[in-house]
DNA sequence: TCTGGGGTCCTAGGACCC
DNA sequence: TCTGGGGTCCTAGGACCC
């Protein structure tokens, strides 16, 4: 069947693009002294409780695996490179590949700083998917030096999958009809979106692998797990219905700093001034990405890990670090028991365009430079007239030359993914 | 010497209203 | 004497992912 055809008849071929321990490679793409070494990429790399975020295939050889602790990588392996990550650097690769792939099709959707999913349907050009998987699969690896693996299939959660069985450099093709003879067979465990809670909950009810799972009773998964269940028994069906939305990178829903002390801490005076700090940078990034802040959310952990958090709705949307810490202080003082902190954190929650809102109000000119709006005053004036209910209601989310014009803007801080339960 | 930091989505339970 | 029932909205916590 031609490529139209399967459109017309609702057939879709998506890929989902994956890059090979994004970080290490990265690195090792900057300094080719590094290649064949075993790297390993650490956040906190001086401080204690630092743990491995992404690690090279060399020292996977040794056991090194993602959120191992340094020490204990170390032990695993004494020669271990460790290195601080480079988000710019990062971030810098990521946008060249997300261009690199709206080369292949507009239809372009980035789920972290490294990877992503692409709909090929009207874009194959007369070429078989695999080719094209190739062809990506080199231009990447010959511009930026940079390995991943493609997984190829109908949809989202197969594509996913598929990208997870051969790495690094790999392309899976995962047909619908081979869900039976390829997924059914695994522990449920290894299905994407089912973690160790649900794997043991799903275990009280007898489900040990997919298929168990694509055959349960509707009844007793959705007891059990909620609308959830019934999500995961059609996705190990090979059913999954998402569309590839390009657009959803610019959906923002909170924006948010949190930090493991080097020790833990039991002075308010030392505390506050750890609010504040992640408060300036959670105003810093609002304001890179123009947004406001309606709510405001703070996290303690205590010794025991135990995890509280606590947030209030704000009267007028917020984006200066005063501000933010002014109620991120207030929340932790009438919350705090006292008991020695090990992490604090601050998020401005249901955040808002400040842009849109004030384009939305009329203020100023479409074209205006937003970068140009002194946009902390022009923001206390909207609310002080509006108030912030209705600069919520006035937004816009999607706007197509807004969105052209940030692209790649959204910061990809995510640990890259490591690689699967499938991965060599 | 255990176990980071960035997110999203879902749910239970309470407040409130009629 | 022993207290409705439905709906909505909000908050905090949990599960998951990279």
């Amino acid at each position: 069947m031609t490529a139209e055809g399967k459109a017309k008849k609702g057939g879709r071929i998506i890929f989902h693009v994956d890059m090979n321990s994004f970080y290490a490679s990265v690195e090792i793409a900057f300094d080719p002294s590094l290649k064949g070494k075993p790297l390993a990429i650490a956040g906190n790399a001086k401080e204690r409780r630092g743990i491995i975020v992404t690690c090279s295939y060399e020292a996977r050889k040794f056991g090194v695996k993602t959120t191992m602790p340094i020490w204990q990588a170390q032990k695993l392996c004494p020669k271990l490179i460790v290195m601080e990550p480079n988000f710019d650097r990062y971030r810098a690769a990521s946008q060249g590949i997300f261009e690199l792939l709206r080369t292949f099709t507009p239809i372009v959707e980035p789920v972290s700083i490294d990877e992503g999913y692409l709909d090929i349907t009207d874009y194959c050009e007369g070429q078989s998917p695999i080719k094209i998987a190739h062809t990506i699969q080199e231009r990447i690896m010959d511009t930026m030096g940079l390995p991943c693996s493609i997984g190829i299939a109908p949809n989202k959660f197969l594509a996913k999958t598929a990208s997870d069985m051969k790495k690094p450099m790999g392309i899976t093709i995962l047909r619908k009809r081979e869900v039976k003879d390829k997924l059914w067979p695994l522990p449920v465990g290894e299905m994407h979106g089912v973690g160790e809670k649900t794997a043991q909950k799903l275990a009280t009810i007898h489900i040990k692998t997919i298929g168990d799972l694509a055959n349960g009773y509707e009844g007793a998964l959705e007891k059990l797990l909620g609308i959830n269940g019934l999500r995961l028994k059609e996705r190990a069906n090979g059913i999954d219905r998402r569309e590839v939305d390009p657009e959803s990178i610019f959906d923002y829903k909170s924006v948010g700093n949190s930090t493991t002390l080097p020790r833990d801490i039991t002075n308010q005076q030392e505390l506050f001034a750890v609010l504040k700090r992640l408060s300036e940078k959670v105003s810093a990034r609002l304001k890179k990405k123009e947004l406001l802040a309606s709510k405001v959310q703070i996290m303690i952990r205590y010794k025991d890990r135990r995890t509280v958090t606590r947030g209030k709705t704000l009267v007028n949307p917020i984006i200066k670090g005063e501000d933010l810490y002014m109620h991120a202080k207030d929340l932790f003082v009438k919350n705090w028991n006292g008991d020695p902190v090990r992490l604090l954190g601050v998020t401005a929650n249901e955040v808002i365009e400040a842009h849109e809102a004030m384009k939305q109000l009329d203020l100023f000119s479409y074209t205006q430079d937003v970068k140009e709006v002194k946009l902390e005053s022009a923001v206390n004036a909207i609310t002080r007239k509006f108030g912030s209910q209705i600069i919520k209601k006035g937004i816009k989310i999607h706007d197509k030359d807004a969105a052209s014009n940030t692209s790649f803007s959204k910061d990809f801080l995510h640990r890259p993914k490591d690689d699967g339960p499938y991965g060599k």
